[in-house]
DNA sequence: AGGTTTATAATAATGATTATCACTATAAAG
DNA sequence: CTTTATAGTGATAATCATTATTATAAACCT
């Protein structure tokens, strides 16, 4: 079920990445929505398996080809975490600062979140040793490795 | 040009590593030695393609062979950062605890250390969350994205 | 030394991802 | 409202890092 104020923020969700869109000269197509949905009602990054039973009439070939414009444009992330699939989510400004859990076990990844005062300290550590290596940094990623409640279990 | 304290860190090194994998039934021969040293003396993790650049005489199929042979038995591990090449690196009880520099452009990847202050709240912070979601942490990983100096200039 | 286990290295297979290409849909211009 | 250029689709084929296979060689153990 969802409430009004949600159906506001998909759809201004949809406005933003419609004119991130417009600005590669990328056209916002039905499938390309559908992706963004799937990715936008998830509170975990996706596979291409994971995309596929939640939408199973997008042709395999097109949701790549559709993450790889997304991704261009700048709408969603990949993550590459093992071995196997890859896993997708809306990238940074359409979507809340957050980290992940990844189970080294079966290669779920979950979400969370850290205290502002710990990613602030974090960053400002990070940009001093980014100035130190010559390095420009542009975005950081924890993970945190380890078992998942489900095979703990 | 190393010095006897450094050949004496070595030495030590290769034996500790060699109880490792004589705890999994593996030997440690000489292409895994080669292996060892080749990561042991890097500053980075490195590709296939940097391994068989310092060890020409090493085939492909040995190097991966015996880099999940390493795996299993602790002694190294695997970073998968993009779509390209696999680094490898020595895990933590042969290595200083340490995050990565990765740039976005050419896939480069540098070791960074990180103030002990810093680690040691971050860590205090992962272990909270992880509880929170029923997750058993194992080891964290920071990985910086952004352009290294090559790139930039 | 003989017998057993483990390692090697050439080769083939795997499988997620990308590229190709003929065709269709869309949008802007005349 | 056609024309025309551009972008998107989806089936299929190709790519390429990594794994599996397998016959051969080496190491270990009485």
């Amino acid at each position: 079920m969802t409430t009004i104020s949600e159906d506001k923020k998909i759809s201004e969700l949809h406005k933003r990445i419609c004119e991130c869109l417009a600005a590669g000269d990328y056209r916002y197509t039905i499938s390309r929505k559908r992706l963004v949905e799937a990715l936008a009602s998830s509170d975990r990054p996706l596979t291409l398996p994971d995309i596929v039973t939640v939408a199973p009439d997008l042709p395999t070939s097109s949701i790549y080809r559709n993450l790889e414009v997304l991704e261009r444009a700048g709408v969603t992330r990949r993550i590459v975490s093992g071995g196997h699939h890859a896993h997708f989510e809306l990238a940074e400004p359409f979507n809340v600062h957050h980290h992940h859990l990844v189970c080294t076990l079966c290669g779920h990844i979950t979400d969370m979140q850290l205290d502002d005062t710990i990613e602030e300290s974090l960053v400002a550590a990070l940009t001093q040793v980014a100035k130190y290596h010559g390095f420009e940094p542009q975005e950081h990623n924890i993970d945190l490795l380890g078992h998942c409640g489900q095979c703990n279990s």
